[in-house]
DNA sequence: ATATTAAAGACTTATATTATCTGTAATTGA
DNA sequence: TCAATTACAGATAATATAAGTCTTTAATAT
């Protein structure tokens, strides 16, 4: 069991996002540049990340990608939602699973994990970041 | 990202052996049976099982699984750790990755997950069971 | 000896993830 | 209006992993 690549860059990519001057937009293009991605791929997962409100984008020259929330208010669990999808990490496999006492366990146990992502916000990671890299993703800005 | 049926087959697969009466021994294929696996698939998650330490195994006629450790012991962790395998859920996909502080929470939030998990044990499942599951177990015993 | 049971390895199939390619639509600025 | 730039969408391909089968071997009890 692991997480996919994809909610990995979509992290990534968030705290980037989260570092950029209020109003500012990025490409897709310098976001994949940095994470050593191909744009198209590194697109399916902002798409994502617009349609479930985290990012909003503006097509055309000098368009691209921005947070569409309070940039304190982001947590881990809000992007790993989206790009994970809500399903349970364990469903019973048993053919009359209703109820099933083992799949509870694991819902709970799932639970504490989630409630901790929930309270941990990507703009702690953003404000830990070295002034360098920081400029670098200004600069980039459209 | 989701835990494997083999996680999930033995898991269940765990709760029976806790049920067996001490001593007892049970082959695949009355496990098999039970969940509607194939005794060949079963018995490699059983072997992976054997060899983390969790059951013994003993060949031949009226050989069979039984439990190698005390019956209360034995956690849901200790069942996901040998299926799954130790490795952490979530690796930062950047080139220079040491010290990510998006793993760092990633993994703390995985940590509160496992706690809980080696908190539960499986015999607290097992105590559940109605009586007639329990005696249809030991029915199957060799 | 023979039946029964686990163990191991090679192999196939299924599924999901990852990634690319191509084309379309929207927006800006000259 | 035109051209450049950017996001968006769909089809497809590649890859990895999981799930499952088949066959053979080894061990054990009766």
């Amino acid at each position: 069991m692991k997480y996919s690549k994809a909610t990995n860059y979509a992290l990534h990519t968030m705290v980037y996002l989260i570092a950029l001057p209020k109003g500012n937009t990025i490409g897709v293009h310098s976001l994949a540049e940095m994470q050593d991605l191909s744009p198209t791929y590194l697109s399916k997962i902002l798409t994502k990340l617009a349609k479930g409100g985290l990012i909003e984008s503006t097509p055309g020259v000098r368009g691209g990608y921005k947070v569409s929330k309070a940039k304190d208010s982001i947590s881990f669990l809000d992007v790993i939602k989206t790009v994970e999808g809500e399903s349970n990490l364990f469903n019973c496999s048993m053919d009359h699973h209703e109820g099933c006492m083992i799949e509870n366990v694991m819902i709970e146990a799932e639970q504490n994990m989630k409630d901790d992502l929930a309270a941990k916000f990507l703009i702690e990671i953003t404000n830990k970041m070295d002034e360098q890299s920081i400029n670098n993703i200004k600069g980039k800005a459209n």
